[in-house]
DNA sequence: AGATGTCAAGCGGAT
DNA sequence: ATCCGCTTGACATCT
């Protein structure tokens, strides 16, 4: 079976796990409150309207407690937040879904810069707590390997020493290829040595496939996860932009490229589109999800599914479109 | 009111 | 040597 999911916010909804704010914002403790409930109440909405559609997976925003590895962080978040986390973790597991995260281009463990280092485990450390916060085993910590800083074997070295001593990241460390640097066979050589999974991307694949067919880079990769659900990330390319900048949907012939070359394996596929939910509509089974009753307290009206439960309330909150 | 450019962070590559 | 783009939203400043 193919899961299907789709990053950080539901266009639909009009709802994203991705508010932020300026740094010079931080110190105020208020604000930053409540950015992280309206970020952490839109990953409920968008949790329930997936599972009515059965759509298995869901990648969170890299800011849901925006700054949280910045020193200046206003409060201790783990402590503040712990209840509503918990909280939209049990949400998400008794609907069946799979959360990720996919921290950003400045998250480098193989950086020969030691402070670039430093800021790189502490970004993913605070990736692990929030999984273990929320309490999701099977959540994802998507990375890719960085530079090559001129030497790839000296890099890549330093990156598995960087994070060989990290257990909580490593929990839920999978490595991706990216679309210049660092192609299926060496990321998933390098995640051997850490122990973790690979993700191959079939977009960035196609630009770098270190001499790689697509199927052979899933032969690679599926069973690194080792009886966990493998993950695999899809997009198309937009026509109008240059080369890895990822389109609005997705084309149906990469989408039957990919399911020709699983071969009826497992996945839990991850659509990287602009389009966000749109783009899974037409890969999708028809009618939506199967057989999800855990939903089924939700009022089934024909028409405005208004948002029932009470809002947090939060100084400074408006409303959601 | 709307449009524009900049913001914590790092890289590779184009120019 | 310098600049761009990578994701996205916030927000200061402009018109």
């Amino acid at each position: 079976m193919i899961r299907l999911g789709y990053p950080t916010q539901n266009l639909t909804l009009g709802a994203s796990t991705n508010r932020s704010l300026r740094l010079g914002n931080l110190p105020d403790a208020a604000r930053v409150r409540s950015l992280v409930r309206q970020n952490l109440w839109d990953l409920c909405r968008i949790l329930r309207w997936n599972a009515r559609r059965g759509v298995g997976i869901f990648r969170l925003g890299q800011s849901v407690i925006p700054f949280a590895s910045h020193p200046n962080f206003p409060y201790d978040w783990e402590k503040e937040h712990a209840a509503e986390l918990r909280e939209a973790g049990r949400l998400a597991r008794s609907l069946g879904i799979r959360l990720s995260m996919h921290p950003g281009q400045y998250v480098n463990p193989g950086s020969p810069r030691p402070e670039v280092v430093e800021r790189s485990l502490a970004e993913l450390r605070y990736v692990a707590r929030l999984f273990g916060l929320l309490g999701c085993e099977d959540a994802v910590l998507v990375l890719h390997l960085g530079g090559a800083h001129g030497d790839r074997r000296k890099s890549a070295r330093r990156f598995v020493g960087a994070l060989a001593q990290e257990r909580g990241v490593l929990r839920h460390l999978a490595l991706e290829n990216d679309e210049r640097v660092w192609s299926v066979p060496e990321v998933a050589r390098v995640a051997g040595e850490l122990g973790v999974p690979a993700i191959a991307d079939t977009l960035h694949h196609a630009l770098n496939p270190g001499g790689l067919a697509l199927r052979e880079a899933l032969d690679l990769t599926l069973p690194t996860w080792r009886g966990r659900r493998p993950k695999v990330h899809l997009s198309s390319q937009d026509p109008e932009k240059q080369p890895g900048a990822h389109a609005r949907l997705i084309r149906r012939e990469d989408w039957l490229g990919l399911l020709e070359a699983l071969d009826g394996r497992e996945a839990d596929v991850m659509v990287e589109a602009k389009g966000k939910e749109l783009a899974l509509e037409p890969l999708l089974p028809p009618g939506g999800a199967p057989e999800r009753r855990e939903d089924a307290r939700k009022p089934a009206a024909g028409g405005d599914p208004r948002p029932a439960p009470e809002r947090p309330q939060h100084r400074g909150g408006r409303a959601l479109g």
